[in-house]
DNA sequence: AGAAAATAATTTGCGCGCAAACTAAATTAA
DNA sequence: TTAATTTAGTTTGCGCGCAAATTATTTTCT
């Protein structure tokens, strides 16, 4: 029986991830790219020329939330997206020399931040765990049954 | 050095975040409730008769978020929104009867949802320390600079 | 007291995040 | 083989989240 905002998990969950696309905002900026750009760029550079499907699976965001955000990274000149060859309702997405040449720069930004923060390695590793457990957990478990 | 996107904690958070709010939504929908809205609801519960910049520092939520929330929680008849009568700047925000009589039934969603996620209650509450701490430090360092 | 600065709240504009509806292509079934 | 179903991706609509601009009121400065 919770009485204050800050004893609920899901509020301090919430406002931490708030924070910290807050904190990412400036120095992506000089990127010109948003966080959830970020990460659709990062899984590119990780796995490069998927489907749109595929894109959505690596970077767990919804295909209606994926297709304006590639379609902003295309019109940036960071990739492309063409028909599939094989299955003409794919779309294969392929990086640019110019989005290739990003990842140098731009791929070790989140260390560099949370290097930054006062917090210690040992407990950001531990909270990487337990939001990955509870996402895990919450993409297998249906929780508004009963 | 982090390639594959679950090795970086700012992924996985901001996952976990979107996942949580995601089972929440269909729960809240018996109430006629966002998250963003339930939070609102919950401060009022706890701390009542508050101007807006209040309820922004209880809820970590912006002003410019906040009056439309606030607005739609208004229309729903759970809460009004009068002119304070010592500063005219400001504006009382004060639950209904209809606002007060939601606390019971809805004010323990977040323990229920929780108890039947499969992670322990103590990782839950590891969890809440992390992401507590992990708000306060980047609300007072700027990561920013360098 | 009058001008300047600070404060409270609202508005505007943009990019998500996602459910739901839709289009087009491929697969399966009859 | 063609009709029914499934799958991939797009579009629409709505509610955030927040920076920046705006309005109205109060406080501070001179």
């Amino acid at each position: 029986m919770s009485n204050n905002l800050s004893d609920n998990v899901c509020f301090t969950l919430y406002s931490a991830t708030n924070a910290l696309i807050r904190a990412f905002r400036p120095i992506l900026e000089a990127y010109d790219l948003t966080y959830p750009q970020y990460i659709v760029m990062h899984s590119l550079w990780y796995k490069n020329q998927v489907s749109l499907k595929a894109l959505s699976h690596d970077t767990h965001l919804d295909s209606g939330t994926l297709t304006p955000i590639v379609k902003r990274l295309e019109t940036k000149g960071l990739l492309t997206r063409q028909v599939s060859n094989e299955d003409e309702r794919k779309k294969v997405i392929s990086l640019t020399e110019q989005g290739m040449q990003l990842k140098t720069d731009a791929e070790a930004l989140t260390a560099k931040l949370m290097a930054r923060s006062n917090m210690s390695l040992e407990r950001i590793e531990l909270l990487r765990e337990l939001t990955l457990e509870l996402h895990t957990d919450l993409t297998k478990t249906d929780l508004t049954k009963d």
